[in-house]
DNA sequence: AATGAATGAGGGTTCATTCAT
DNA sequence: CATGAATGAACCCTCATTCAT
């Protein structure tokens, strides 16, 4: 990949958080190259290809945690590292999030993409937590309630910034703290003692309370 | 009213959930209704205060709800109908939420209206819990963690669609059920013994279980 | 003349003095007099024609000034009072100056009716001018410069105004000063000594003078 | 510069002076020149810019002009080239005298672009009647005469050609001559014996009586 | 007399995209 | 590779005016 490339896409990821991926057009994006704007359509069809680009490129950065849990080793999850990680994420392609239904009204080649990722990560999710129970960490729950932790794990994780939005809480960091600790804090009840005590989860917990009151 | 205000709304209700509020022009809206655009903007004086018009109308219908539990009657909280009634609005106002960083970067009145109301509601919510937590139908929380489901509740009461967005299922019934399911889910490991006993929880998601089997 | 119709004109006069008259929309008119748009049009066929309404209006106000002076009578003319009175009346159509040309170019008939009375009244101060250089008072001109002072006499008393906007200077009261004082420091020169000794032309200047000192 | 942006000044001013600056809108000036609006917009932020490009390209041509008078030089000054290059200004950008009132009510830089040529203009006309009187070719003036021809001269220089369309006297070399005079007219007063002998004061005046009686 | 409602035409501006060079 | 130029379609909004009631 030239160079050229790769600066569209880190300066559209950063216009598009910035300013919003809607409200910014190609044009901005060439003006804070200092390019063309034609420029950029010689290395992309278009403005959906760049969107889906740095969504897969994200995508791939991150993927691969979830996969290292072996079914036949017993052995609690850390749970800070995948939140941290999801955090990262979420950081970097917020507008994905943010604006995701303006995106897939209008680019429905966003729409496969992020549905396709989606269904994986949901998938390896849900095997985290069966791994979990089998081994006692987590209390057995049917079908229903684990359907719920896995898809509320995954709304809690991406659209909690949202309220941080409405609620006016500004600063990255207190932003993914808050983010973490809300995920943790959501999961802690379907722990059994020897998940609290053998996982991260509690002195996760008090750890990122720490680091809360350090910065507020 | 005039029937033509009510049908502006209407119709611009309708296309801003079907096409996206963004994506919808005023034309749009005038064209669907076999009027002039101007027209529109004899009702209302811009397409942000339609958008907030509609805001408006429906917070109004769903407020009083949480405003209903008197501080001195000991009384456990009736969840099924303050989330089947929060769900309804979202159904509503379901663009609201999924395109609200579009919004909020397009129309600054918007964001006004929307931070008074969701502090409004984060304020009631958290007057319920502790009245739940004083009469001992839910386990005392500190801080932290009380903020935490104030929070939450507010998450995956108003992004739980988002996820269905990307799960692909359809079906706006099974949408609302699954989302109150959702958070009864949510709310059940905060309640003591006599809290799952006396309130409707428990029954309640016994009776969308078996909703959600009628209808897949 | 109905009350109604008085108000509409009154209320014209100023909106369209205060935010311009390309800028006040019969709408604004309306909205400002508690009345319906359509009402307007009951009174007048039309925008162009409460314009010419204004006008005509002013320009009665302030004809048979200049008529009054009888050409077989030796007398020095009352500068102050003219010059006074027509400063008085730019002030209450000063937008007609201020904008001429977009009202030119927009209606027709607002050209019609003011050149016929910038005819009538160039002709009228003709007659002053040469009735005064019959008696002395001032220094005999040939036609050419007549002319001048004749048309310079009424651009300076009507554009002057636009000076001020561009210098800044703000205070109603110190522009009609300056509008007098600058036309009486433009006659100035045109003057006999019998002229300057028996006209009003340099106590007028003095006492102006004094008023704009006290004012700055 | 672009030929294509030099053409759509032109093309610009042009419409701007035929049709009013107000009345002709950027769709009218691509149409004239056989292209579409968007484009307009590649070469320019807004209809404001356009209109300020067109203000100080010619302010730029005619500036220096008056810096020329060198303060310890005893000379007089060259009236006729003076006005008559002020004059071809206003020929080309009358459109902004014209409206200038409705022009700033709606673009706010135009005030400001204007209102700082204008207070140059006035000092530098001040520095060169002041440096006239200094050698004895005006007479002397009190401050607040002083400051009388000052922006007499320029409110008879920029404003002459309102008369002019009152009046109804088409010919745009009639309207410039006309123009001239009267400004040379209007300073022949305050010149002393010394200055109207020197300057080309009379002769000026001489000539354009010639040029103006062969025209009409 | 007065109103509410409606229209048509036009205003300034933006933007993804294309294409010859 | 990269640029400058251009397009077409759309967007939000305003306004003078009309007309049935």
């Amino acid at each position: 990949m030239s160079n050229r490339k790769e600066d569209i896409l880190e300066t559209a990821t950063r216009l598009f958080n910035e300013k919003g991926c809607m409200k910014t057009s190609t044009r901005h994006i060439a003006d804070e190259l200092g390019i063309n704007v034609g420029n950029i359509y010689y290395y992309f069809k278009n403005k959906e290809e760049i969107i889906i680009h740095i969504y897969e490129t994200y995508m791939e950065s991150i993927s691969g945690f979830l996969k290292s849990i072996k079914d036949e080793v017993d052995a609690p999850f850390d749970y800070y590292a995948l939140f941290s990680n999801q955090m990262e994420y979420e950081k970097k392609c917020a507008f994905l999030r943010l604006e995701i239904s303006n995106l897939y009204k209008t680019y429905p080649k966003i729409k496969e993409a992020i549905e396709k990722r989606v269904m994986e990560k949901a998938k390896e999710l849900k095997s985290l937590f069966l791994h979990q129970m089998k081994y006692g960490y987590m209390t057995p729950l049917d079908e229903y309630e684990l359907n719920y932790i896995c898809s509320n794990t995954w709304v809690i994780g991406s659209q909690w910034e949202l309220y941080w939005i409405f609620i006016k809480v500004d600063g990255q960091k207190l932003r993914k703290l808050q983010g973490i600790l809300n995920l943790l804090y959501f999961l802690k009840p379907y722990h059994t003692q020897k998940g609290l005590e053998k996982s991260d989860l509690l002195d996760s917990i008090k750890y990122i309370q720490k680091e809360i009151d350090n910065i507020s």
